[in-house]
DNA sequence: TCGACGATGACCT
DNA sequence: GGTCATCGTCGAA
């Protein structure tokens, strides 16, 4: 078990893009089915509440899916894409402003295992937690730890224990849709980690 | 009701 | 480089 966790507090900070850069080399673990999974966090993207058209969130929209988004930091906002790929993200900021950072890739620690098994491979790459869709299905995370805290409970953030010295600052996947927004330098990742989506 | 469309990933050429 | 699986959500009708 954890000795330290990140607190709430961490996450009701009005920064999201600051936060998603800080947690860049914290260790994400998830507790589910009985069985402990981890990793360190690798790739972070900022969304950032109404005013960015990448943002379910844009223009103040709110609907059943982006609820949770509006609560106090600290809890997970974890969503269906393409049908297929459950995408998780971490609800920041104060009530009222619906900021999240989407975790994109983390370098497998613990139970790896189980990982294997829940992506039905043999052996361990980058595939295996690199990418939104698949570091969600390697942890267990579904659509049922929608608006679950991340700070206790069966999903927890341990700061990091090294610096990161190289992260890369680049923009975001995905959103073409958002316009001029797409091209935001709101995407982070550790430049020595092998585990990253896109570079 | 109903149609359009994804904050993707795997596999193909 | 390109295709496509697959389904919940949302907004229009």
């Amino acid at each position: 078990m954890p000795s330290e966790k990140l607190d709430p507090s961490f996450f009701q900070s009005g920064d999201v893009v600051g936060l998603s850069k800080k947690l860049i080399g914290c260790k994400l673990s998830t507790f589910i089915d009985n069985k402990l999974t981890s990793g360190i966090i690798t790739e972070t993207e900022a969304y950032a509440g109404q005013g960015d058209k990448a943002c379910h969130a844009h223009l103040g929209r709110f609907t059943k899916r982006t609820s949770v988004m509006y609560e106090p930091g600290g809890i997970a906002y974890i969503y269906l894409c393409y049908g297929i790929h459950h995408l998780f993200n971490i609800v920041t900021n104060t009530k009222g402003h619906a900021d999240a950072i989407l975790i994109r890739a983390v370098e497998p620690i613990d139970g790896i295992d189980i990982m294997l098994e829940r992506r039905q491979k043999t052996n361990l790459d980058k595939s295996l937690t690199s990418g939104p869709g698949n570091l969600t299905k390697a942890l267990g995370l579904k659509k049922t730890h929608n608006a679950e805290s991340v700070c206790s409970g069966n999903i927890w953030i341990e700061p990091k224990t090294t610096e990161i010295k190289n992260i890369v600052e680049t923009t975001r996947i995905g959103i073409d849709y958002a316009e001029e927004d797409a091209l935001l330098p709101w995407r982070f990742y550790d430049a020595d980690s092998k585990f990253v989506s896109v570079r």
